[in-house]
DNA sequence: AGCAAACGCAACTTCAAGTTGCGTTAAGGT
DNA sequence: ACCTTAACGCAACTTGAAGTTGCGTTTGCT
């Protein structure tokens, strides 16, 4: 059907058509990206505006009417191509160096300011912009599945207990350091990292010596803190 | 100099002068206070608007222009208010039963929408908004004090490790619940609660048999977890 | 070389943000 | 009960950023 109809024209709409990613549109959307976080680093999500965005870019504002429409649309593309970079997990042998890596990295990605005002911004617009919520929550969970296998090696390794959850324990892991650099803004150090993934590998219990019937209490045995 | 002079009664202007902070002033502040909470809570800061603010609480925008000035300046002394209401510190006598109701109560306070959104605008302005992020850091400064009295207490009736930081051993607690409420989003139940404090208290290190020398490695003997 | 997609540019509309002047209400001292 | 004035309501105004439109220009691709 339609074989060679004059409004095929208007379906492949002639030789010197079709999309052209490798010129001057990839140059304008990758300076746009770069803008935007840039931007956003500075100023925040709330004082974001198209026309600034444009203006770092060396862009004319219609440009990014036409190829975006909203901000919502840009930030969204902006993250998605910083949060596709793929991260490494550290294999080092031992979970708690592992762990310790693991902080580290995200530390030192957090530390960023483009990485920084993203997750601000995510935290910021979560629940009012579902597109951006979904991505967020595709992202985490892939996050954590991959860092999880961390915990999950170490399982196999007998150097954590069985019954361990790996997702929680990277959350244990990555919580109180989103957690200084979301809300309480303390410096995070390296002290603070080993102290956080001390917790996470022996807990802050108390060891006690063992007194034979171990009922609900956790016996332990003494053990030098650190 | 200048006794009794007429311009006297541009100091001190006049009998019926003075404040009124009991009046029609406070029950217009405690409207838009409210409002502000509540238009944070399903907008979020970046659609925050003066007039928005105005017309829920019943008020004229220029009495939020007169009174406040800027949204920052609203915005802050909103959270100021509701950040104000003091917690209580649970004290149960077991730290374990004590972190689990601090977490508990902090993952109920969060589930709050304004004060969920109060976290989320302060994650988002932080660093944009000098006077919110000092008041954020006293807040969490004297918010972290007083829940640290929990692992005190418990260092002192032995339940816990001796060199334990009770701030960071907080934190550990306080974390992970505020990563999934502001990043990763997923639900905070109850079992994640436990799962959580359990790790704080336990780690997730595998028990091992003591076999004498413990050199490097932390030797515990066999328990159930959890 | 030639075509069209994508960009630049300027002028325009729209609307929320913020301001000003003046009249009105009501808190609180006497 | 009265009177002063701080605080609020109201409408009209200015301002400036957000977003749109039409048209000419550049540039990647075949």
């Amino acid at each position: 059907m339609a074989t060679t109809t004059p409004k095929a024209r208007t379906r492949k709409p002639s030789p010197a058509t079709a999309r052209r990613p490798g010129g001057r549109s990839a140059r304008v959307r990758a300076a746009v990206i770069a803008a935007t976080l840039t931007e956003l680093a500075d100023g925040g999500y709330s004082a974001l505006s198209l026309e600034g965005v444009a203006r770092r870019a060396g862009v004319h504002k219609t440009t990014l009417y036409r190829r975006w429409g909203t901000r919502e649309k840009l930030v969204l593309e902006a993250m998605l191509a910083r949060a596709g970079e793929r991260i490494s997990v550290p294999d080092t042998g031992s979970v708690r160096t592992d762990l310790l890596e693991l902080a580290r990295s995200a530390a030192a990605n957090a530390a960023t300011p483009e990485v920084a005002a993203m997750a601000r911004a995510v935290a910021a617009q979560e629940p009012h912009n579902p597109r951006l919520a979904a991505a967020n929550q595709r992202f985490w969970a892939e996050r954590l599945a991959l860092d999880a296998v961390i915990v999950e090696r170490a399982i196999e390794r007998g150097e954590v207990a069985a019954g361990t959850d790996p997702r929680r324990a990277i959350e244990s892991v990555l919580g109180p350091i989103h957690l200084r650099l979301l809300l309480t803004g303390e410096p995070i150090d390296r002290a603070f990292l080993e102290g956080v993934v001390d917790v996470v590998m022996d807990g802050i219990a108390r060891p006690q010596a063992l007194d034979g019937r171990g009922e609900g209490v956790r016996p332990r045995i003494s053990r030098p803190w650190r």
